[in-house]
DNA sequence: AAATAATATTGAACGATGTTCAAGATTCCT
DNA sequence: AGGAATCTTGAACATCGTTCAATATTATTT
């Protein structure tokens, strides 16, 4: 019993490859059972053997997706000795210059959507908590008077910011901004918004003295 | 050759009407011709007649939810003679307000992608650069210092980056925020983005004297 | 007003798609 | 080696958006 299940696994992993390089070359809604099939030799109804369905594939090559994300994310504060600002400004320029690399697979991540009846696995969910802890760690820092909790949520409120900036900013539809520009625009705002939040911090504990 | 077109017309107001309550009922994937035909009393084929493809169709109910968009901001900063920053907030909380009082029509907004030849027409583009200018005229106040230019660019980010804040919290796939929660976060970073902004131009003002 | 031309509407049909499942091929255990 | 268990197959199904020849309706002419 370890012959089939094999063959089994290497498909499964050719299947997940092929999804996503079929995502990035022609988008989410490029991504065809049939083609899929023919892609990594076999029939298209074995692809239901290998994955439930297309919503679970898709959230495999998602959790690849968010797994480079993390990766970049990490190399973005490894070199010198940034300080926690230069670092936050790096974690979003990081996030914008991964999601124009990774076009298309980034926007899968928040295109897909699953049939209201079915809900999201649990594995798939727990993936996309880990972002926020690169955020959180030089937050911390910059703003020490918050709890824990409130510090989670202003983590959460910076990365959809800047997640906002790069969506609007890699769209065509609005007035196709070039990349350097983006960049730029992002850095200023992530040095405005952590510059207003530690004064007003300041501010409240001053007043608290 | 009047009694015809007016018929078409009465059909064609009627068809954006059900494919506008449609997509607000069951979201941009439930919009199907057939139910739409049947609703408005026609057959499928004569969906054709009214109008090119779905995509157009699509764009006409974005069109309408634009314009609704367009009427709950100016409404916002209506009352009372708010400051520019508060205008701001105004304006941002009127925009949260919206996309969660009208979440399936709003996200349609953004979930929609043309097929990668077809190119979006000329009105459905015009539409959406109108929101800007709510916050262009507010910001303009708050940095006297900057170019029109620069300050076109700034009411993007600062409207993408609330639109961010918005989208990631009205999103079912992370932690659900309460509606009051996320409210209180986009106050908060939106005042802190404007002080943040406005020290930055004070300080370099400062140094070319 | 009747006949004819022009136009609009219809709904059956097409091609694609995700998904299922009985039949056939393969693998595993004794 | 042979039978049981399992896996793979690809044809078939339901559902889409979209098209188009046939039909019904409206407009124009005599």
């Amino acid at each position: 019993m370890t012959k089939a299940l094999e063959r089994r696994e290497k498909l499964r992993i050719a299947l997940i490859q092929a999804a996503e390089q079929m995502i990035a070359e022609r988008g989410l809604a490029g991504l065809k059972t049939r083609d899929l099939a023919r892609e990594i030799g076999c029939a298209n109804g074995a692809v239901y053997n290998l994955v439930a369905d297309l919503d679970e594939l898709i959230l495999r090559v998602g959790s690849r997706t968010l797994f480079r994300l993390d990766e970049a994310l990490t190399l973005a504060t490894r070199a010198g000795e940034p300080s926690p600002r230069e670092a936050l400004v790096r974690i979003a320029l990081a996030y914008c210059d991964f999601a124009a690399a990774n076009l298309q697979l980034w926007r899968a991540l928040f295109e897909h959507r699953m049939a209201a009846d079915k809900l999201v696995p649990d594995w798939s969910v727990h993936d996309q908590m880990q972002l926020f802890r690169h955020i959180y760690q030089p937050l911390a820092a910059l703003l020490p008077g918050r709890s824990p909790e409130q510090l989670g949520i202003t983590a959460r409120s910076l990365f959809s910011a800047v997640h906002g900036m790069v969506a609007l900013g890699l769209e065509q539809k609005l007035v196709a901004v070039p990349l350097p520009a983006l960049r730029k625009e992002i850095a200023g705002l992530v040095r405005a918004m952590i510059d207003g939040l530690a004064a007003r911090d300041a501010k409240a504990s001053a007043a608290a003295d």
